[in-house]
DNA sequence: CTGTTAGCGCATTCAG
DNA sequence: CTGAATGCGCTAACAG
């Protein structure tokens, strides 16, 4: 039923030349006459040949794929970040492989794994729960990697960060400018640098204003809606006199404002919010979400540019790239 | 500074024995002395060998990658459909290479072919803008596809499809039970089946019940957040007397809440409104969405399980596969 | 049970 | 400007 694929043989034998310049012919290098290549373009198109990347790949040790691992590509932020990685690739002609690891820890090395025994030219990751060792092992004999989020020394690793540390202060500022003085934070359950950084800001912030108290207003659970939601509950439950909470992601914040509305409280006339990230539906959501922008878009971008420059240019060492943020205010604050 | 990549040659050369050795030990196929097959194994480990699935793809002709082509990625129905996709996939140790047009009709069949010329092992698209002949056209020298939500007759197309009317009718039939006349519908502006679907549902409910004006209550927009805002604001001001609002699908819907948010008119007290597609949002909006719901997890499963099907029986024709549909109440209507 | 030969589809040497 | 040989890393077919 299906015809067989067409080789770069079949269209040789139909031109009427050597495999040699069909493949000169579609790769546009080396000399060739203007006619033969028309020619033999047109035999192309007429079997509708396509050079097979496998097979390029083999001897060109060249696959123009790039792997992506998110953690959770059901919270926008990633989408939007893969957006950026994927037009920038398609730009060059590389594909990207966008793949979750559902914020499992086991999957994470293993996926990297996967895509680098795929051929991938370089990886990007936002891999948490790896171990800085086995990363670092992987990383030696692997191809590049870019990771996110992350501080690791590694000829073969480039690092690209959010200021989180920043984004926080910003935040925290906000809140204590406006006359906030019990304010929570809702964090990450699984350890990993942002979320330190972020909570760090937090922390100093409050000390910086004289203000005790922050680390037992920390709750900690899954950093998604539902994770926000429970998060919340938890935390006004213990600290009822709370006026503001800063949540380690814009997910987490949506939770928080779903879970006050259902406890009662006003947003921002009880409690006040800011997220982190500023995914789309920050600004849709009622009432919109207050939160501390990150260029999602522009990090995928770098991220695979930074990569493509790296094959240019191997040996290079690339100093991290930093990302700054910026607060953002909407309904859920004064 | 790279270690270069550790070939078969080289394990086989370490291990004492020859490749074809090697080979059967890590496939573990074909008979192999259980000794030397753990001392080869432990020449693996030692020196951190993988196995190349370029190399592998390219003699086997077997990827064990599969393509998925959605629309928008940013939309979280598609990530919730990639999920049970990758987690199909992954059971059979299948790697999914998830990729994003963007709406963009041109990306689509170069994004297909992209993907085909990577040499992955089959795809899942959820194409609707391509045009039929040239996706036959396609099909016809192309791994398996699996097309959601059309219908398209050819011998290596497996048809995946939600009941889309049904569902727009139990949305539309909810509406009037609860007393409504007025009803309108926020479609998407690009035509597409499942689209053409609901509005036929919606439609058809209508005129079952008497009820006239359908059509020239139809508003509109891309199917995003902010598309439904808009197609919001345009549909209530030029029928300010609307009571209902049915939505193509829930980020419309989200996107209607907040317009109408912003247009004084309370939900669902003023305007009810119910969605398609039920994603986690829905259920955490303020307030939260009532929706039609689909399951997308097993969606992303059953589509990858199909394609899997597919590669042992080839010939096989296998009927399109039907999914059903769930009105799930909450907030936004009565 | 194991080794040898061949070839997947293509690009990279080299010769003409 | 074009063609012939060679090999990428691996597995399939055959020998032993």
């Amino acid at each position: 039923m299906l015809k067989q694929r067409v080789t770069i043989a079949d269209v040789a034998k139909e031109a009427g030349v050597s495999k040699q310049t069909v493949s000169r012919a579609i790769n546009d290098k080396g000399e060739i006459s203007p006619v033969t290549k028309q020619h033999i373009l047109d035999v192309v198109d007429l079997l509708g040949y396509r050079p097979s990347r496998v097979a390029q790949a083999m001897n060109t040790n060249h696959s123009y794929m790039l792997g992506l691992v998110v953690p959770d590509i059901t919270n926008q932020f990633f989408p939007e970040v893969a957006r950026g990685a994927q037009d920038a690739a398609y730009a060059q002609n590389y594909t990207v492989l966008l793949t979750n690891t559902d914020d499992q820890a086991s999957r994470e090395l293993d996926t990297l794994e996967l895509l680098a025994a795929q051929g991938v030219d370089g990886m990007i990751t936002f891999s948490h729960q790896a171990e800085e060792d086995a990363l670092k092992r992987f990383a030696d004999s692997s191809q590049p990697i870019i990771v996110i989020n992350r501080a690791i020394e590694h000829p073969n690793i480039t690092l690209l960060r959010v200021d989180n540390r920043a984004g926080a202060q910003k935040a925290v500022a906000h809140f204590i400018t406006t006359g906030h003085t019990r304010i929570g934070m809702l964090t990450n359950r699984d350890f990993s640098p942002s979320q330190l950084l972020r909570v760090q800001g937090y922390q100093q912030t409050l000390e910086e204003h004289g203000l005790s108290g922050g680390e037992s207003r920390l709750s900690a659970d899954a950093p998604t809606l539902s994770g926000g939601y429970r998060a919340t509950q938890r935390l006004l439950e213990l600290h009822p006199d709370i006026t503001a909470i800063f949540a380690y992601n814009d997910m987490m914040g949506l939770g928080a404002i779903r879970a006050c509305v259902e406890m009662g409280r006003s947003v921002p006339d009880d409690i006040a919010i800011i997220g982190f990230d500023d995914i789309q539906l920050a600004s849709m959501y009622t009432p919109s979400l207050s939160t501390v922008r990150v260029d999602k878009y522009a990090m995928g971008q770098k991220a695979v540019e930074c990569l493509l420059r790296r094959f240019d240019n191997p040996a290079a060492h690339i100093d991290p790239i930093e990302l700054e943020t910026e607060l953002i205010l909407r309904e859920s604050t004064f």
